[in-house]
DNA sequence: TTAACTATTATTGTTAACAAAACAATCAAA
DNA sequence: TTTGATTGTTTTGTTAACAATAATAGTTAA
């Protein structure tokens, strides 16, 4: 049992921006925290490490981590992808229930906002995405968008300019009456727009990124 | 560097079908098959978990993965999509040198299937759609690609019927023609008539499986 | 023979101790 | 002040021993 509560722990961590890119991880830490031998932290940073969540550096331990600018890109590109082809699922599997749901979850959203509660508010829009997944009822693509909604926050984190580092909530809003419209047209654009508003936020040029890759701006000149 | 190595090594053995579904890994066997300690296999056999790869029962160890039919269907749909969006990009990206490597992996594939050496056959075809992600250059993408490419092979030794358990070569050879001629149209097509085939010839009614001694099928591929 | 029960064996899960590497601090010298 | 070396501390990596659980074999009784 302890192994998957590390896992959950640090996801929700991540996908509240509780736990910034480059966090490290140590295992006395977190076996401290958890109750639980190194054994098990060691598995459940192994197994985020495949996902990657954290990056493992041998002998120097776990990290949070810290997606580059072309690592960005690749996951938005995938998560465009994954988003559209859940969305014409969505249509066909939708139920009144659902429409509900989500409808709820927004309103959730909507209330953290107001509050100033920026953490629930970040996992209630990764809910919210999350929901979509479920109801369209591929669990391979829905365990693809897990993963890549907590990068997507991590680069969000690090490359994010000052303004919206969040879904905006109309949009959530317009994307539950396409779907229940059945407007697949309207659906996949709501989509695409939405991803887009996330994607056009990111500054890669000025990154408040506290760490760099010395050996990235670094060239060995022979003698 | 043991853990690595014992990934590829029942990666591989997986994509050649030499390790069928079910097939139990015994943690000390693997130890000493690989010369580690235990921790390594352990933590090799929770990384392959969480690629769906193989199951881990609590008390009882690790097996190869046995896809439901219902997972079946959700690999093959995700699958699809994902190649077509790499088709999409490799006609973008395509280069002379990238169609004669291509075809290089075709002509070796064939080579195989004229000396009935099945387990190349399978991985040279596993090599062809995994140059396809390679060269669409998102790792985000071609990561997933392996994975299903992987549990696409589980799932054909588990439910094909006799039949060709294998991509049609000539099938191959009609998608790189399709790229050269930067078709996009008739690229998606082939693509998921490519897959169809595959799909078209499972059945989910009768399934077999055998058991056999590990360490004859498992050999040690280096980093 | 089969079924149920017990004893034995093997395998997985957990823990602690040790080895090796990286990190931090101190101090000396340029 | 900065650089470099040395030492001590912390953290990761490895190993072995032990505990707990499941699989196996053997035995007895119906």
């Amino acid at each position: 049992m302890p192994e998957q509560t590390i896992i959950n722990s640090i996801t929700a961590a991540v996908s509240e921006q509780r736990l910034p890119a480059g966090t490290k991880l140590g295992e006395q830490v977190l076996s401290d925290l958890f109750n639980c031998n190194r054994a098990n932290v060691r598995r459940a940073l192994s197994t985020l490490a495949t996902m990657h969540v954290v990056q493992l550096q041998p002998n120097r331990g776990a990290f949070v981590s810290t997606p580059s600018p072309k690592e960005a890109g690749d996951v938005f590109e995938a998560r465009r992808m994954i988003e559209r082809m859940l969305a014409r699922k969505v249509i066909e599997n939708i139920t009144p229930d659902d429409i509900v749901d989500m409808r709820a979850i927004i309103a959730t959203e909507a209330k953290a906002r107001a509050n100033g509660d920026k953490p629930a508010e970040l996992r209630l829009s990764r809910t919210f995405h999350m929901r979509l997944a479920t109801i369209a009822d591929n669990q391979v693509l829905e365990r693809f968008l897990s993963e890549l909604t907590l990068r997507t926050t991590l680069i969000i984190g690090l490359y994010n300019t000052a303004g919206s580092s969040h879904c905006a909530e109309d949009e959530h809003l317009e994307i539950v009456q396409a779907i229940e419209n059945k407007d697949e047209k309207r659906l996949l654009l709501l989509i695409d727009q939405h991803l887009n508003h996330l994607e056009a936020g990111l500054d890669f040029k000025a990154s408040t990124k506290p760490f760099f890759n010395l050996a990235e701006h670094l060239t060995i000149v022979p003698v």
